[in-house]
DNA sequence: TTGAAAGCGCTAACAG
DNA sequence: CTGTTAGCGCTTTCAA
């Protein structure tokens, strides 16, 4: 690699001070029009770039933030970057980016080596963040960090920790969801997927539950059946849901990779969608139009999460002091996997 | 925030020199227990983590690595993030992510932040690196800076460049696709998708050719679609193709995404696949097994694509001399979307 | 084993 | 307008 040239060089070669040419590099004091144009010619000829590890050395922040998340290949994530990452380079900012595979011992590798790189901020996703029983241990140590580097979390929460929060109303998605299929008639309504100690499943679980009580429905445990958020997963799920003696007549799903996965086990079993069983997702990813038929969802504005978080993250920084919480509010998407109410195949056998 | 603590806090608190201090922090030197002992007690007291802008700029390594690429919502990179990621953490490094949205502009503008944030290396997919023909000023801009900071290019090229690449043979894999088709009896073969000036288009059509040439076969006009990467674009595409008056029995798309973009295509047209239609995708990307039908595909191996990545940067940066080039050999993964060739809609508009 | 001191490359007073 | 100089927080000779 090539010896890199510093701002000495630069000063020396163009019979200036340093002092000068930092001048001119941050456009910081006003410099005369000449000596300028000399620097710049200087600049120019060496494609001098000013190492920025010196100067947030001095400054006190580095122009970086990090995002710690789960699973970078769930579809969900990228898009929740991909609006993070838009902002992000519109305010200076450029990405770490810390795939933890769910695992809390990376998370808390990160967490430390994030610090010793002086991030300006970082966005939590999932892991410890989503669990209905974080431990202590791995709470705190978030919340310890949070005293040196502002950190908001995306889609979770740590109790008591006061932190900074931007999230989907999951219990509302859910409950929206729900509604949909009983206005479409269906009574017989199961739930599948999603890990059991994750809280974004539980508030699901409960918002499906109260609405339904709302119609003197319940949900019944033998169509409850969590597990994992994969569409192998959904797909064993569902398998698992269609050899019970009686079937629901409709089916949410914790999100679209479940949903796809259950979407095949019902096509498998040579069943119709939706005219035997209805089906829907959660998060509205693009997988969920990659799909036939086309799946009914709750879209999470998965890109505005990531925006928001940057913004606030950028408030923090610059000693604002941003809403503590944002909550969005998710939507409805209906498409091709929810329909009307078949003839129930519980009614069918009771009527037998 | 919290007041950060320094390395001669440290010192000072335990009776000893910043010098000593550092040593214990990098066990590199000798150090004697008791006084070892009494650091590692004050360092622990503060939970005071060393500042590594600090020690890099002195270094003159920043245990940095970056990968450009133009989608990370595109499943395909995240794959291939996160076999880069899993070694790069192993070899102590962090990532940057750069999503360029296939923007050359922002593809430029990394260039130039990732020189100043003087990261060890730069992973490089898509965009620019891309083109069947990239314009010298933006091949200049990375050769230029490859004098600088070592990089690497996945999946494709700058002519004359001499820089160390990593990538699918994916002539192979558009031959290997080709004679699967062949050997399910079709003749009548099309090829949708990708955008005319990339070159991984260009590579497959030219593979597809030459494969059908040596059965005295032909890619006919009519079936040669390019266009875009997306659901949508495979789809609007073999919309297109559908109603041409003759139609090929098989089709052979240029990623997953258009290959289900097709397939929602042909069954909107009432068509069933592979009974009608044969369908193959190319890189078998999660997407590929969460259709129905599964998709014959052809695996690249995006994981290996980037552990190699950045294994090869790991050694340039250490001072070895890595493989300038390495070809991975694509593998054809059969699933549900081919079969048997149909009494081809040829045939029977000619026999009639 | 330990300490003193010289930087790494840059910015920001403070003077002039 | 411009130059001098003192750090930012750490590592690394060189001496002791």
């Amino acid at each position: 690699m090539k010896q890199t040239i510093t701002i000495y060089d630069i000063a020396k070669e163009a019979n200036v001070s340093v002092a000068t040419v930092s001048r001119v590099l941050n456009d910081t004091a006003p410099v005369k029009r000449s000596t300028r144009e000399i620097i710049m010619a200087v600049i120019e000829k060496h494609q001098f770039q000013p190492n920025a590890l010196a100067r947030s050395l001095l400054k006190k922040e580095t122009g970086t933030i990090a995002m710690i998340l789960p699973d970078i290949t769930n579809p969900f994530f990228p898009e929740v970057f991909w609006g993070a990452e838009n902002v992000a380079r519109e305010k200076g900012y450029t990405f770490f980016l810390c795939n933890t595979a769910g695992q809390y011992k990376r998370e808390s590798e990160y967490l430390g080596i994030l610090r010793e790189k002086r991030v300006d901020g970082i966005i939590f996703l999932g892991g410890r963040i989503n669990l209905t029983q974080c431990p202590p241990e791995l709470s705190q140590e978030v919340i310890e960090l949070s005293r040196h580097v502002p950190i908001v979390l995306v889609n979770g929460n740590l109790p008591k920790s006061g932190l900074h929060r931007i999230y989907t109303d999951e219990a509302e998605g859910a409950a929206l969801a729900t509604q949909h299929l009983l206005d479409l008639g269906h009574t017989d309504i199961g739930f599948i997927g999603g890990m059991e100690d994750t809280s974004t499943t539980q508030v699901k679980i409960k918002a499906v539950r109260g609405k339904l009580k709302e119609y003197g429905l319940k949900l019944r445990n033998e169509w409850l059946k969590p597990g994992e958020f994969s569409v192998q997963g959904g797909r064993e799920l569902m398998n698992r849901l269609l050899e019970e003696e009686h079937r629901p007549t409709a089916v949410l799903c914790v999100n679209d990779f479940t949903a796809i996965g259950a979407v095949k086990a019902t096509i498998e079993h040579g069943l119709r969608i939706p005219e035997d069983i209805s089906i829907v997702g959660f998060d509205d990813s693009p997988l969920s139009t990659a799909v036939i038929p086309e799946l009914t969802t709750v879209s999470q504005n998965t890109n505005e999460l990531g925006e928001l978080a940057v913004d606030t993250l950028h408030r923090i920084i610059n000693g604002k002091t941003p809403r503590k919480q944002i909550v969005l509010k998710p939507q409805l998407i209906v498409r091709k996997s929810t329909g009307q109410t078949p003839i129930s195949p519980l009614q069918i056998s009771v009527d037998s």
